[in-house]
Formats: structure tokens, sequence, C-alpha cells
RNA sequence: GCCGGAGUGGCGGAAUGGCAGACGCGGCGGAUUCAAAAUCCGCUGCCCGAAAGGGCGUGGGGGUUCGACUCCCCCCUCCGGCACCA
């Protein structure tokens, strides 16, 4: 312990018991002159001439955990820099709140019948009570926490907002729903038999080769429902029965995001699919957009590649193939369209269409019974078995289809590593060129063609369709005649075109020995190929490795098309086309990027396909069959429409419940269904608009809540005007804090795609409808690393908890109960490792600013970095240090140097405020304290010594080192007679010409080592650095009367003598 | 497999083309103390050497450069993410 219980330590030292006494004293002053209360625009006490700052910490979940010790890192690292752009003079936006709802505080409710809002209000006191212990400058006045009504009021109203909206595909825009009638009315456009939204004309916004402009209907052709009908689907919230991530463990559906290798990503439990009615949000129509969008972003690269990957935008063609004996295509997407020539069979997924309406009616050739069995299986298997199951399986559904390309009759095959949901749930499969194809069609024995070649075997390609019967004959003829092909082909990289000419060259001269047929350039060529007798020879060497022993071989091998059929693997790469020609159009010889331009504009032409763009992002699944969340405002009437609860009526506030036990049913029940009371009501009482509902019209409440993220999606805004009851946040307060996004946030990378993508969503709908003034929320994001803890680990790699470990004399580590020895290592704090560092007791031990330096200084921010209890005495014993600077530790006297100001400590203090200054902009914490750090050992003197500093240095170090340990900092500046708070001060100013040395001290580097160091005036230039190097005694010695072979000189910098 | 990041003393780390190891922990020695804790002062990359000094040294191999932890190529290891996405 470091306190001391004898009392003998100096009456006036900086130490743990006198920190705990002051710190929570300055957190009261502060908190009594509202000093981090930050007013908004229009506010009285509001600064409009100060640039604004806005600081976000991610919305943290109240745990009844409470506060580990990787919360304080990121909120001490915010706190650092909004302290110090306050003193900058700026206006500072630093609020806290909780995001509230959620599974822990329902299922503790399942066990034991508390209702969670009051398990969750425990957490969330506790969880101030511990942040405020830290000293953080929050603006505690704007805090609010997702479960406050005054919150979700405006979750919910935001929803409607969404569910009132469309996304037009030609502005690239939300708009409200309203618009798309007035269109619609007006004639503009019209709803195409597939249901899409088209023009007037059947030209349509979304996709078009197949649709015909007879199809189009205009608005006033269609019925009541169907209109209704089309409205809903147009919505950017909209119901869709679709196969979702079942969780029974969690007793909810859960959204793509939520599902981590066929596992919840929230306590890994099995997850499989089943078929629900849900809420969806278009997430899909902003793809674009959110990928666009990260490019003007400063976030950390790994970040923005996995939102990149997660919206996985890839560039292909969909292409309609005919089905023998049926009208209806058969449509694929493919991002090699190049490859068509070798598609030869088709793959649809078990859930496709095409599947269900074989099992209706099967086909002449469909085995019914197995194809049954396939699907049945497919179902039902669970994402992870899924997934586990490598082997590749499928059934014929006994339908073929016509290859567009080669009018070649291929077989449609079902396969589960097709998957529904992406693209179109079928594929033109082209075994030669794709991986899973390849391995396809190996086990179940179908075609493989290949179409594309690396350069070197389209050249033997070429040859082998080319080959005369003479070659064929002999033996060594066509060898050394392909072999020349190549060689002259390869040197002057020729064009397929010229292949012709070329091969028939290489006859000639071969023949004849002249240059005659070849052009100036290939005739210079020529001389090379017969002068290289060894080249020449390694081509028949790679020739004969294809494995070709004759003429006749090699057209069979290449002519026939059967060389990577034979190789064993497909060949994925960009290469070129070959065997790809038919009547119409011919690929041969194209590259991969031509051979897919002149394919698409073929299909184009024919009508049967055309260029598309696919993602992988889906749409965001919202509905949760949970109690603690957002209920989402919604009613539907006896026919089952939906209608929204009118802003008005706004919130819809959770029903009591009397168990919170999930009803036990294959249906997956939503538990709010159990409040039947609240569940049955009228329109007028749930509060639907009169103009659209009569009010007595019995209606059943929406019993699927929002999912946790919903209230993360926003909070950045509210904060901004957070007791705003008219607003969801006024417009003064959104347009000066939001403008261009938040300045700063920081969080864990956990949140790399799950909430920061939603909230980019939610915000760029809002922003599309007006609602806020900037596209993107978060300007500058940066990910805080995870604080590790000790563990020890066996031979076999398991754990073992810290307090079954001894340390030996040896500093080896052995388990108690066996002996064996074990090893420490770095792994996260958990309970069961009994590995976890509780922040209270630090802040016992050590005080707040302790706490708060010591995981400054563990290392970089953004790194993974171990705790280790022992190095916090560092921190602690540079606090005493720098309190000892100013306070005599006997008489708690200030130490005042008088005017005795020394030079090199005042060039010394104003190069570390410039420096601390810096490292904070850069968020490089512990290289700002390793500064002070510095400062201070250099000015302490040793025992019984007079103090150096003066009172306006002591001032001036106070306010450098105020942001990181502020309890202290408020303490010595009250001692120094400093006027308020420092936390109020403006930031130390420096002169930048002390920054600048008249002298430096430059190393001579002899034979890759420094041997000397000069001291020389700081501007001398290369001839006098030089002159002085070579006279310097120790130069002399160690070149002992050799002759420097170079002398470099960079001024101020180094000299570097070469022997 | 693909994408992103990292590899420097006993440990956390600093240095982004110019003196490798700032600063902190730990360790060693000393002061203070009856003694200990706390605190303070000094030393502390490794090897050879009594010392002066010398050699080696930033995961491994190669390259560029007067000069490489830093830039380029290849490889190894670890961490994070994605993974039948056509």
């Amino acid at each position: 312990m470091t306190t001391d219980a004898n009392g003998s330590n100096p009456p006036a030292r900086y130490d743990a018991a006198f920190a705990n006494r002051i710190e929570p004293e300055w957190q009261r002053r502060w908190a009594e002159a509202g000093v981090f209360r930050q007013a908004n625009p229009g506010e009285a006490g509001f600064d409009g001439a100060k640039p604004k700052f806005y600081c976000l910490d991610m919305f943290p979940y109240p745990s009844g955990a409470g506060l580990h010790v990787g919360h304080p890192e990121g909120y001490t690292a915010t706190d650092i820099v909004c302290r110090y752009q306050r003193m900058r003079g700026k206006n500072v936006l630093h609020p806290m709140g909780w995001d509230a709802f959620g599974l822990p505080a329902e299922q503790y409710a399942i066990q034991t019948g508390v209702h969670p809002a009051e398990t969750t209000r425990k957490s969330i006191d506790n969880f101030r009570r511990q942040l405020q212990r830290f000293g953080f400058s929050y603006d505690w006045d704007r805090e609010f926490a997702t479960i406050d009504e005054g919150y979700y009021k405006w979750t919910q109203w935001i929803f409607l907002k969404i569910y009132n909206s469309w996304f037009d595909p030609q502005q690239q825009k939300a708009r409200p729903i309203g618009d798309l009638v007035a269109m619609l009315e007006g004639g503009e456009c019209g709803v195409s038999a597939w249901g899409e939204l088209v023009s007037r004309e059947g030209a349509r916004g979304t996709q078009a080769f197949t649709g015909k402009p007879s199809d189009v209907r205009l608005w006033h052709e269609l019925t009541t429902e169907e209109r209704r009908g089309f409205l809903d689907s147009q919505r950017l919230a909209y119901l869709d029965e679709q196969t979702v991530n079942w969780c029974p463990k969690l007793g909810t559906a859960l959204a793509n995001e939520e599902v981590k290798d066929g596992r919840s990503e929230r306590g890994s439990h099995p997850v499989y699919r089943k078929p629900l009615r849900q809420w969806m949000l278009r997430i899909t129509a902003y793809c674009d957009r959110l990928l666009q969008g990260l490019e003007g972003l400063d976030w950390p690269e790994s970040t923005r590649a996995m939102q990149q990957e997660w919206i996985g935008k890839s560039v292909g063609a969909e292409i309609d193939f005919e089905v023998e004996g049926r009208d209806e295509a058969l449509r694929v997407f493919t991002t090699r369209p190049d490859t068509i020539f070798g598609a030869t069979y088709m793959v649809i997924a078990p859930e496709h269409w095409l599947v269900d309406e074989m099992l209706d009616e099967p086909a002449g050739e469909t085995d019914a019974a197995a194809l049954r069995a396939y699907v049945e299986q497919a179902r039902n298997r669970s994402d992870v078995e899924r997934q586990e199951a490598k082997e590749k399986t499928g059934v014929f559904t006994g339908l073929y289809a016509v290859n567009p390309a080669t009018g070649a009759r291929i077989p449609i095959w079902t396969a589960d590593y097709v998957l529904t949901g992406y693209g179109t749930g079928a594929i033109m499969a082209v075994p030669a060129h794709d991986e899973r194809d390849f391995e396809f069609a190996q086990k179940f024995g179908l075609e493989i063609r290949d179409v594309v070649y690396p350069r070197a075997l389209q050249l033997v390609s070429f040859y082998a369709h080319h080959m005369t019967e003479d070659e064929k004959a002999d033996d060594e003829k066509w060898k050394k005649t392909l072999a020349d092909f190549m060689g002259l082909c390869t040197t002057v990289d020729s064009d397929p075109e010229l292949f012709g000419p070329v091969l028939g060259a290489v006859r000639e001269r071969r023949r004849e020995q002249q240059t005659a047929g070849l052009t100036a350039e290939q005739a210079a060529e020529k001389g090379h190929i017969g002068s290289r007798g060894s080249i020449s020879g390694e081509y028949i060497v790679s020739i004969e490795s294809l494995g070709a022993k004759d003429g006749q071989a090699l057209e069979d091998l290449f002519a026939g098309g059967g060389y990577w059929r034979r190789r064993g693997e497909a060949f994925t790469l960009a290469g070129v086309c070959v065997h790809s020609k038919n009547a119409e159009v011919s690929l041969d010889g194209l590259g991969k990027a031509q051979a897919i331009e002149r394919i698409t504009g073929w299909l184009e032409k024919k009508g049967i396909g055309q260029e598309k763009v696919n993602y992988r992002l889906r749409d965001w699944l919202f509905s949760r069959q949970r109690y603690w969340g957002e209920p989402v405002p919604i009613v539907f009437d006896e026919q089952g429409d939906h209608y929204p609860v009118s802003e008005e009526a706004l919130p819809v506030t959770l029903p009591p419940m009397t168990d919170y036990q999930p009803a036990e049913s294959d249906d997956p029940q939503p538990l709010l269904a159990k409040a039947g009371a609240w569940v049955r009501t009228t329109a007028g009482d749930a509060g639907v608009d009169e103009d659209t509902l009569r009010p007595e019209t019995p209606v059943r409440r929406e019993t699927n809540t929002m999912p946790g993220w919903a209230g993360s999606c926003w909070y950045h805004l509210r904060y901004a005007d957070s007791q705003n009851a008219e607003r969801f946040v006024g417009e003064e307060a959104e347009r000066y804090w939001l403008k261009d996004g938040v300045d700063l946030y920081i969080g864990g990378a956990e949140h790399a795609v799950l909430h920061l993508l939603y909230a980019r969503f939610w915000h760029k709908v809002l922003f599309d409808l007006r609602l806020v003034s900037s596209d993107e929320p978060y300007r500058k994001l940066f990910h805080q690393g995870m604080i590790l803890s000790h563990a020890y680990q066996r031979k076999n790699k398991t754990l073992v908890p810290i307090n079954e470990v001894d340390a030996r004399e040896d500093g080896t580590f052995v388990e108690r109960a066996t002996g064996e020895a074990v090893t420490q290592i770095a792994a996260k704090m958990s309970k069961s490792l009994k590995n976890v560092v509780n922040p209270d007791e630090v802040i016992a031990e050590f005080g707040a600013d302790t706490f708060r330096l010591y995981e400054m200084y563990m290392g970089p921010l953004e790194a993974t970095k171990p705790w280790d209890t022992r190095a916090i005495a560092g921190m602690y014993r540079f606090l005493q240090r720098a309190w000892r600077l100013a306070i005599d530790e006997s008489t708690g006297n200030v130490r005042d140097g008088g005017g005795s100001d020394d030079a090199e400590l005042e060039k010394l203090l104003q190069r570390t405020i410039a420096k601390v200054g810096d490292d904070i902009e850069k968020l490089s914490f512990n290289t700002a304290i390793a500064a002070m750090i510095e400062f201070v050992n250099a000015a302490l003197p040793g025992d019984g010594q007079s103090p150096r500093l003066s009172v306006s240095q002591l001032e001036r170090f106070v306010r450098t080192l105020a942001p990181f340990a502020p309890h202290l900092a408020e303490e010595l500046w009250s001692r120094l007679g400093q006027e308020g708070f420092v936390s109020e001060a403006s930031w130390a100013s420096y002169d930048p010409a002390m920054l600048i040395d008249d002298a430096v001290e430059v190393p001579v580097q002899m034979k890759g080592k420094v041997r000397a160091k000069l001291l020389v005036p700081a501007d001398l230039d290369a001839e006098g650095l030089k002159a002085a190097a070579l006279a310097d005694p120790k130069v002399i010695e160690f070149l002992a009367g050799a002759k420097p072979e170079r002398v470099i000189a960079i001024p101020g910098k180094m000299v570097n003598i070469v022997l």
C-alpha cells in the first residue's frame, strides 16, 4: 500500500489519501460552477465567435458489472482532447449517455421477474457514479438514456419517417412517400408487371431488359389494394416474409450482421434459418452512397475496409437463360460474363422459385423424391452445419437450359453452394474458371470447358487449332514450329489478330529460310529466333511439360478444350479468351476487360442481358421478438394492413408484464404478444390518425420491438439538444454542432460494421429528408485498443486463473494444483480467469489522476496492451514529483524560485508545451506524458537544493499538465494563487523561436558507427561542417592517416565519412 | 484462402531516411531508517574486456542508399476481420 499508516510521510506530500480528498472536492466545485456546461447557440453564455468541437465517446451499455478498465481508456483520451480544445478557445460538446435497451436486462428479468427498467436504472446510476469519479469533463446536463420516453419517442418518430419514405433511384435519395404518390397520380410513372416502379415508357429505374412497355400500368388502372401493396413495397421500412436467422437460445431473429460463422455474435449460440414476416429497413438502397461516403472520412483504414467488404460491391452482368419447355427465363448474376462460352451447367439455390415449381410439377427427368429430400435437408441445416460441410452437394432438377452463347443444352442443378439472397439465387456454372463450380463439376461428372487461357497457353491453343496435317504427322516438326511461333509472339507481344500471319511466316521461314511475308519488325525479331537455339529449346521443354506426346495429342488437349480439366484446378485469373466464338460474336484473343465489354454489348443487343451491380449487403432485419426494446409504432387492422401511429401519439410505451418467459412454440412468437390487453386495442386508443382509420376500428399492435442498434443510430444528434421536447433536435443546434459531423468519435473496433453502418444509414435518410444538415455523422473516427490482463497458459493452450498459479524464484510459474509449469500471457479480462481489474480499487489506491495518466501512458491509444498493476506506481511517482516541483512537502508552501529563471529550463518548458499540444492533437498521449516527465525530471533538483522554477514557469507547466491530471492541476493552480479554474484557463503559449537551437551536436559517422560528435552552430553549412569534422581530434585518430574516399555533410544533421 | 495491422532490451514502449532503445516498469547499487515500507540518487540492450575500448544488435533473407527500425522485393510468426457472395 502506498498510503502511510504511521503518518511519517512529509505532511504535504501528494499521496493517494490526498488525491482521494482533493479529487471529489474539485469535481464538486466544477459541477457547482458549471464549468463544463456548454451553452447552445441562442442560449445565454454562448459565444458564437469560438469554433466548435464535437467530441463523442461511443455510447456505453451500462452492464450490471459496472465499468471495466477498458471504458476509461477511451474516455480519458477524449477528456484530454476536450480539456485541451477548451483551453484552445473552442466551444466543446462532450456528452455522455446510456444505450440501455437490450438483452441482458431482459434475461435477468426472465430469471428474477425484476422489471428490466429497474435493473437498467441501477446500472446506469452505478456507471455514472464510476465515471464521475474520474473527473471527466462531460456536460452532464445533456445526459439521457435510450429508455427515456423523451428519447425513444423520437426514435419511434424517426422510424416513422423511414416508414413514410421511399428511395428515388433517379435522384439516389430518400423522399417522402407522398412524392411518389404524386408522381404516380400525375402519370409520370407506372408499375410494371414485376411490381417495379417504371417510367411511363417502360424504361425503368431498377432492372430492365425483359420488360415490355405494354406491361406498365398507370396508377388509375390499379385497384386500391394494388396501390397500397405497391406503396408498401416501396417504403424504406417494409414488411417481408423472409428467411431470417432464428436464434432459439436468444429467442429472437438476428440481422445478418449479428451472425458470425453461423452463430450469434452475442453469446455464440447456433442460428437456424426460418421464414418469418419481419420489418426490414431498405439499407441496400444506400449501398453506393455508404460506399462512396467512406472516401471523405478520416477513419481507420481497417474499418473502412471492413465496411467496404461488408457492402461488397461487385460489377457484373445479369443474363437470362432460356429454360427448355418453359416461357420464363432463368436469370443469373455473374461477374465473369466473359466466360459464358464455358458455362456448361447451371445451379439454382434450393430456395429458388424454380425448385418449388419443379416440386409441384416435375419435369420428365426430375427425380421429385430426391429433389424434395435435398431441399428439405438444405432448409433444416443450420448455418453452422452448412459451413462445416465442405463437400459440395446437389441434385439435378430435371430441367435444361440453353447457353445463349454456344446454343448448347445444359442441365440445371440445385445446390446449397448457391445462396438464395445473393444475386438472383442462380448461377451459370463455369467449372473451368471458378473453383466452386470446378469442384462441383468434378464431383458430379459435369462437362468442363475451358475458355480462358494464360497468354502462353493461348498461343499453344491457337497453334493446336491451326496445325497442318503435315506437322501433326511429324513428331519434331510441330514442336519446333510451335516453339518458334511462341518465341516470336512473346518477344514482340503481338496482337491476337497477328497470330495467323506470324504463324504463316514461321512456316514460311522454316521452309525457305527467308524473311518474306513478315513485317519489318517481325523480320528483325526473326533473326533472333534463329540465333536463340537455347530459348527455342526452353519453349520445347515447356511444350513437352504440357503432356502432349504428339501433334494429335496436342490438338485433342487444346482444340478439344481439355487442358484445364486435366490440370486439376480451375484457372480463375484474368487471361485471354479462347474457344469463345459463335456466328455473331467472338471473344477469342480478348483480355478479360475487353471480353466483358464485348459480350455484354452482344447480350444487350439480343435483349437477354445487361450490366448489373450487385451488393453483398442485405436489407436490415429490424424486428426483434423481445420485450426490452423500443416498440414499433405500427398497428394492424383485421385485414392485416398496417398503419402508423400518429406523431402526436408517440411514444408508444411498453406495457407492464408479469413474466418475461418467452412463449414456447415452434413458431417464434414475440414476447409482447402475451400482453393481450395492450396488443388488442382500437385505432383511436392506439393513436392512429382519424383520417387514416376510424377511431373505433379494432386494431392489433405490432408486438415486435426494435433491435438494440436503433437507439444508437441517432444519439449523436440528440446530444446537440437533448432536452428538446418539440423536435428530435433543434435545427440551429444541429446545424452548429453537426456541421461536418462529429469532430472526433472514439470507441472500440467491435462496432466497425454494425453500429457505424446503421448510424450512417439513418443519418443519410435524415439528411435526404432535410432533417439534418450533414451527409455523414462521424468525420473522424478512432478505435482505442483493448486492455488485456495477465493470465497463465498450460502447455495444451488452456488457461489457468491467476489465483491458481504460483510464481517461483527463477521467474517461472507453476499451477498450484498440479505443479505443471505454465507461461504468463496476456488475455482478455474475464471473471473466470479472475484477472479483472476494478477501476474503483485502483482509484482508491492511487487516485483518479494517476489512473488516467497510467492508461494514457501504457502505449499508443490504438494498441492492444496488457495491464500491469506494478507499472502504475511510475505515474504516481511522476505526479508526486510534479507536486514537489511547486510545493514544499514539509510546509505545503509554494516553492517559488523567484526571478532566477533558468534559460535552459525556460527553453525546455516551452518545448514541452509545444510538444504536448502537438501530441494531444495526434492522440499520442504516451509521448506527451513522456515529455512532461522529462521536463519535471530536469526541473526538479536533488534534495536540499533550492527551487529552480518561477511561479510563471510553474503555472505554465500546470496548464500543460491540466488536461491529463486535472484535479492535481486545479489544486496547484489555486495554491499558486491563480484566478479561477485551470480548466477554464487558456493553453500556455510558446515562442516558436525557442524551439530552434543556436548550436547543435552533430554526430560523425565512420564505418557505420558514430565515432565523434561536433558542437557547431546550427546554421553551419556543409563545407564548414565537413571542415569541422575533419579537424576533430577523434576523427583524425580514427582515420589514422587514411584519406577519406568521400565526406557527406548534411547541415544540422550528420557527417558521414566514407573510407 | 483473401483483406487490414503488428513484430525493437527482462517487460510496456520511443525514434518514419541521419546518434536505436526517449520515457516508464522491473532489476542492481547507494542515501534515509533501529528495521522495513514509502521516498530520493546512480547504473542498467547483448557479448568480449579489469578498464580504456571493441564487436554484435530493431522477426528471417535479399535489395536501394554515403547512411535503413524507417523505403523496395521475397519469406516466417502473431493479432483482428471476412470467407461457398457467382
